[in-house]
DNA sequence: TCTGTATTGAGAGCCATTGTCAAAACGGCG
DNA sequence: CGCCGTTTTGACAATGGCTCTCAATACAGA
């Protein structure tokens, strides 16, 4: 996936789209869908949950946000700064999240599957651990 | 998570958990509860979902299977060879597993984790590809 | 064998996510 | 500016994985 290049096909402006990328572009941290149409409506701004489902679905599509599964197995996702592949370290207690590229990495997953002969890859990396914040927290 | 050893409260022998034990040992691949619980129902063992579900959930807190999330979130597991902390090249299509170790990863990760000063730290690394056996199957 | 406790299982319940489809919103065009 | 074909929306139903409930049952040690 998201092999190819981004030929998207329609993508008319409306404004709950715009609420949605509102919402993304204030948030720092992963949130579940569930969480931003939560947010939506607090807000006042009417936006159908299934509707934040597709959008965030198509923005995962098209590689405008990034997607991970949180513990339960719930999909959260958030706004990425760097276009690029990365991965994340991200906070087991409040989701913050810091954007880490590792050259290291892709290289050696790539030379393993060579290794097997495995070929169209991908990968997933994700590191998850407390903040600096949420560990000051928990034992002062 | 399994950090500490495992000090496994009580566990029965159980017809059940016998049963799940087998499947787990002739299946190579990753399989999920759902289809676990139809090879033994299939099979004539008849065995509850609940108890597939809650025999697998044991076993993977005590380390005697790796789980890992499907595309749509789907838990899949399966009994691992080695012990120690690996990682999987997994079959997009047929779900046969490589199991990987990889000692720059972990350290990289712990590297990184140091950096931005996380701490308690764990991750999750999947490698997703066509094996040579599906691979050759697609384009004869 | 007896007994206290761990385990089971059928089914209800929970929750995230997706499908449905008529009504509403876009946006290019005249 | 209003028209129109197409894209989107949203309320609600429907899926599907997984968990909870609790009475009935199967262990395992005495």
């Amino acid at each position: 996936m998201s092999v190819s290049g981004q030929p998207v096909k329609e993508q008319r402006r409306t404004r709950q789209r715009a609420a949605v990328d509102e919402v993304l572009d204030e948030t720092a941290d992963f949130i579940s869908a569930q969480e931003l149409h939560a947010i939506l409506r607090s807000r006042g701004a009417g936006v159908g949950l299934a509707t934040v489902y597709r959008t965030l679905q198509t923005m995962a599509d098209d590689g405008r946000v990034d997607v991970l599964r949180a513990d339960g197995g719930e999909a959260v996702y958030r706004r990425c700064l760097r276009e690029e592949h990365h991965h994340h370290l991200v906070c087991r207690s409040c989701g913050a999240a810091v954007e880490i590229a590792g050259p290291t990495v892709e290289r050696w997953t790539k030379s393993m599957a060579d290794k097997y002969g495995y070929v169209d890859i991908s990968h997933t990396l994700e590191i998850f651990g407390t903040c600096p914040r949420c560990a000051a927290q928990s034992s002062p």
